[in-house]
DNA sequence: TCAATGATTGAATGATCATTCAATGGATCA
DNA sequence: TGATCCATTGAATGATCATTCAATCATTGA
């Protein structure tokens, strides 16, 4: 996703006025991430959103019917680019359960993932009861999936044995619940909390369950430069 | 609180009209907990508030002077009452290091605290870029407190030997963490996740990192049965 | 070059909502 | 009992917003 696409500047030569429907409709969705990063989803209004991106107000409605679908192909978006980033991680991955399972805790804190733009999106669709809906109906599979695969990688590594007889699924649970603390905190506070500490926590975890094929990480060093973002 | 305040039934013996403040107060602030859990925060309004409450329109920004105001005064209601409660529960439970932590997780995972209809409240608050900031300003202290003494335990069970090292606070990060992934998951999937499942994976985990201090919960038994509820 | 097609614009519409406030009701105290 | 004070009510106000749609503009194919 081009994420600085649709910037009004100053000196610009005469953009083309149509483009294709899919340039348009990822031009949106991305305008939309921007908007509720910015403004909440609350405030997120069409007119933020066209804003974001550029457009004019009417644009959204041709293209995704409402705004209600707008944010649906929102979150539909971001599921989809998570999905197949850790799909793809598992397949570049070694060949051991260990390394399959780290590439999915990575995937989950992948600076193209895991930016507090795209977690904004997330919890708010955790924030609210209607969206929760929509996110299970959305989001559900594609979950379930994840969990069943990480179970399945845990289920090898206790087999393996050498460590206490912990249950797969109890661990892949966990690290479901993790991965949503953890973002959680790196929404809420990101000058503190950074995606390396989110990794070195999970492989803590992972360490305590399972030493024989995890390493504890060496402790935090202190952050170079805490940064500080807009929007939040 | 009494969460069936004002509940307006056919035959009813006339209520007295005025009340004593405080009696209001939080008579508005339980209908609003009421009125996200069921409509979300955006579609709170206060008429969903007031009709909830079984009272006017215009008395929200009587008691309260307006929506925002309210709104900050139910999450702080709530931070204030998960507060007294495990400060009391780290006071009753017994002397070692690790009661108290015990006492800690389960303070979260009580049935008087965390209710769907509640943690409705804290995922609304997390949910957007404002309330975020509101957030941060009215729960911090009360978060790092806990942080803080969590840290302090589980340095006192670090310190008593018998476990492999792991740095105390990595530990208290990670149990906070578990807290708000745990949350989600009871608010997102109630038939299927409860408050004992939440407290035997929170168990679970210590009993990875301190073996010598906590034991690992037996497996849970399958659910009796997966009750449906309302408003989710 | 000239339709024809379809994308894009933005003013207009109607709905929803927070807030205000004049009017009312009832409790308290003299 | 009557007067005063304050809680409570709910209609009115003004603001915001999603959605509609007629008009405009660019592109494409003949």
């Amino acid at each position: 996703m081009n994420e600085a696409i649709g910037k009004p500047t100053a000196a610009r030569k005469p953009r083309r006025r149509t483009e294709p429907k899919e340039v348009r409709r990822t031009q949106l969705i991305d305008a939309t991430i921007t908007s509720i990063a910015r403004h909440g989803i609350a405030g997120t209004t069409l007119s933020t959103v066209t804003e974001a991106a550029g457009l004019s107000l009417g644009i959204v409605n041709f293209h995704f019917v409402s705004k209600q679908k707008l944010l649906q192909e929102t979150l539909l978006h971001l599921a989809r680019e998570h999905h197949e980033h850790w799909k793809k991680a598992i397949d570049d991955a070694g060949l051991g359960a260990a390394d399959k399972l780290l590439a999915i805790v990575d995937a989950h804190f992948h600076p193209r993932i895991c930016t507090r733009r795209k977690l904004a999106v997330w919890f708010a669709f955790y924030g609210e009861v209607g969206r929760r809906a929509v996110y299970r109906t959305l989001v559900d599979g594609i979950d379930k999936e994840r969990y069943a695969l990480s179970t399945g990688l845990c289920r090898e590594i206790v087999a393996q044995g050498g460590n206490a007889a912990v249950p797969p699924d109890l661990v892949a649970r966990t690290l479901e619940a993790l991965y949503d603390g953890l973002s959680l905190n790196i929404l809420m506070y990101p000058g503190t909390f950074t995606r390396d500490r989110a990794k070195a926590e999970v492989r803590a975890y992972l360490a305590s369950v399972f030493p024989t094929h995890f390493a504890m990480p060496a402790p935090a060093a202190p952050r170079a430069t805490p940064r500080r973002r807009k929007g939040d």
